[in-house]
This record gives C-alpha cells, structure tokens and sequence, in this order.
DNA sequence: GATACGACTTGATATTTATCAATAATGGAG
DNA sequence: CTCCATTATTGATAAATATCAAGTCGTATC
C-alpha cells in the first residue's frame, strides 16, 4: 500500500493500539482501493482471503436463498466486515457490493490472523471489534423479532435524527428500495409505512424527512437501549 | 470450585489450550452450581458480571421489548453464553433462564478479561468462540429473513434429524411452545405448519415427529450450507 | 423542451401470520 | 388414580405484509 495512506489508516480503532511492527508488516500486504457504485467485492460461500475496511463510501451486505434477497446491513466509515470469516478461516456467511464510489481497505486474512496471534494489542483489538459486530446483529435481530415494520421505521428515523444532528430534518442515507430491505420490508410498504407516520409528524419529501412531533414518534417508536444507538 | 469438577472443565474448548496457570486462576474464582428449571440466571439490562457455561442441562436465551418477548437461543452443553458483553464490560442484551434441571459455570467476567490478556492462547480460544456465536446469529437472521416459517419448521426438523442420528424419527429437544418462539411463531401457527408438512411426510405424536419422505421434505426445506448445519 | 428511464407511490388483492376463543390432550402433585 | 394446570390443537377472524398492476414523479439525456 502507498505510503501516504498509512497515517489515516493506523487511527482506525482496529489499529491503533497495535505495535509498529505488526501494522507495517500488515499494511505491507495490504490493498487501498477505490470502488465505482455496484462494485461486488465479496460473494457468500467464497474462502474468507481478505478482510475488508470501509475506508470511504458505503458497503451493503447481503445475503441470498432461494431466490430471494435479504440485506443484512449498511457499512459505512470506518467499519470492517466479514471478520469472523477471516478469523476462522471460513467461507463469507454474506455477499457484499458497494451502494457508491468507496475506499476499501483489503488485508489479507493470514496478515490478520498471524498478527492476531503475535501481537496481543491487537489480539484485544480485534476481539473488541468482533464482540461490537456480535452486539450489533443481536440488535438488528431483537428488531426484527420484537417490532412490526412501521416501529422499525419510526426507530430508524429516530436513529438518523440523532445521528444527524437532531435539526427536525434528516437525509435518507440511501435509497429507499435498499432502506427498505435494510428493514425488512418491501418498497410498497416502506411507503404505506411513511403514510402511517404522517399523524406523527413525518412529512417525505423524495429524501427528505421532515420530523415535527418527535414526542409523539418517540411514543409511536418506543426506542430501547438495548436495540438503538439513538435511545436514552 | 470444587477440585473434583476441574478435569471435567478443562477438556472444554474454551479452555484446552489455555495455560494451566491461567486456568487455575480463572477456576479459582469460577462457580459451578445446580439449577432448577425455570431459574432467571441472567436479565437484559443488567451490567455482565459473569461468563456463563452450560455444563449440563438447557438455558433459553430471549429478549423483550413493548411487552413482547423473543426467544434468541438455546444453549445446551458445552456453550457459553454473553461472551461478547463480557469482553465488551457491558450491558446483556439478552435474558437466560434455565429450561430444565441444568449445571451452570459462572465465571467473573474479570478473570476472563484479565486472562485474556496474559495468554494468547486463552485469548485464541475466546476470539474463536465470538465468532462462532456471530455467525450462528447471523444464520439465524438469514433463515427469518429468508423463509417462511414452514420452511423454518422443516429445516429445523432436518437439523434434529441428523443431529439425532437420521433413524426416520426424531424428539423434539423442547416444548412445542419454546420451539415456536425459537422459530419466530406462534404456538398455534407452529401447529399449523406441522398440518402444513403432512403431504412431506412429517407425523406427529406429542413430541415425537416421523419423518417418512425425507426427499419431498427436503424439495421443501431447501437447506443450505450457509445457513444449516444439517446442509449438505 | 421532449423523451425515456428508473424510482417511488397507490390501489386492489392474495398470502402469511397473529389473535381470540373453545376444546382436547398431557403430565405432575397429591 | 384423579384432579388440576399447563400445553397443544383447531376454528374463526383480524392484522400485517407481500404481490401484482397501474400510475406518477423526477431527472438525466439528447
């Protein structure tokens, strides 16, 4: 990888605590690369040779059976993926394509295994990571068991409310097809679930969103700190 | 702990190729006590002070939220359960409770962290574990994502069965009930779909299902090795 | 500015799943 | 063994979600 590049990867929380060392033989092996939209970099079932960074843009992954499709998650900066995978040597249990222009990082598998084992800093590090992964699909799947799908939106709402800024206005972070299948929903029904919001103060303008009864959504939503970023 | 438990513990592969040191250490500190069924031994929320192991017997894993509650697992011997808010020193996302009679492994989440660090191999081990329960969560989000709760059903017949041995006939490891929810339905809907799998062969009496056409059953299934470990 | 394409919405309908109610079966406790 | 409480099944109905089929909207292209 180029030189240039190394300052801004080794802040990634993945490597900071990891010895001089390490990161330069890991980085040496590694690839930063740029991505066009709808670019697929990883296919469910293939040897886990890499592991991969979101170092710009964002990464959707998705997994498939019998014909249909399911997306698991959106990755955006600075997130990993597929992990696990690479950590026990498996096959991707997940497909992933790139929803815009990226920056990905890719480290081959062994680098990070072998490191693992050498380097306990970074033994911790990525344990910490791998258990944040962990915490984070048991959420998405108490979600999907526990809530119907307008409370999934109204929560996804409140989730990009609090991420942007809490200004009473938020910017979908995708289209709506794939916000759709991020919550399990057809895009029929993201829109019949909009129109059900609309007596709690959401108002759709094409990407816009506009919230003017947080109070009411709030109660509509019930968020749960043991599901959302966005509760307490 | 008592002594007389220590060889039992050991040949778990959380703890194989940890030092004997170590191990002493952790074991030192650790609990192992009977319960009853129907024991709450731990609560969502509440901050992760132990490691636990089913050593014997069966713990229910679930979630609540807006007065409804989710099963997430069963863990049966050996499995652990809430490593990952262990490493993490956070909250548990999830409640246990004991289905049955069952020997229990309490470990202070401490002696885990602090061993963690002090031998890599222990820390293998603990890395090895986490992932194996993020891709076990990340089948289960796949398969209710992906099926219909027929099809569920029938695939989590085929994984008892070959489980059990493949001898045509299987016992169903729970309750109807706890089955149901495991599988994301409802009792009476559980019940509907086994009327559903009769054209496949599937015979019910109380807890004991025949499986007498295994190829229609799986025509219906469709099992996958990426989601089943009954696949292929 | 006209056109064409894709994304989004809306309506009608079908399917899936849940709920409610009643009854039947099962399994412990005494 | 009998009684009781729980669990399981079945039927009727309701709610949630998906599917299919038009339409609308916006926008990028020429």
């Amino acid at each position: 990888m180029r030189l240039e590049n190394l300052p801004e990867i080794r802040k990634f929380k993945l490597f900071k605590t990891m010895s001089e060392e390490n990161f330069d033989a890991v980085m040496q092996a590694a690839y930063l690369q740029n991505f066009p939209a709808q670019v697929r970099l990883v296919t469910e079932g293939d040897e886990a040779d890499f592991l991969f960074l979101v170092v710009e843009g964002c990464v959707e992954l998705f997994a498939t059976a019998n014909g249909r499709e399911a997306t698991m998650a959106m990755i955006k900066p600075v997130g990993s993926f597929i992990l696990a995978a690479v950590i026990k040597d498996a096959r991707y249990l997940m497909s992933g394509r790139t929803t815009e222009k990226s920056r990905i990082l890719m480290i081959p598998a062994k680098n990070i295994r072998d490191s693992f084992e050498k380097d306990s800093a970074f033994a911790l590090a990525v344990v910490t990571e791998l258990a944040d992964c962990y915490r984070s699909v048991i959420k998405e799947y108490k979600n999907l068991k526990l809530r119907t799908a307008v409370e999934r939106l109204a929560n996804r709402l409140l989730e990009y409310h609090c991420e942007q800024g809490e200004t009473g206005v938020i910017e979908l972070p995708y289209d709506k097809k794939r916000l759709a299948a991020l919550l399990g929903m057809t895009p029929e029904n993201l829109s019949r679930a909009f129109v059900t919001l609309k007596p709690y103060g959401v108002t759709v303008s094409g990407s816009s969103i506009t919230l003017s009864d947080m109070k009411g959504l709030i109660t509509l939503a019930k968020p749960n700190l043991l599901i959302d970023r966005h509760a307490g």
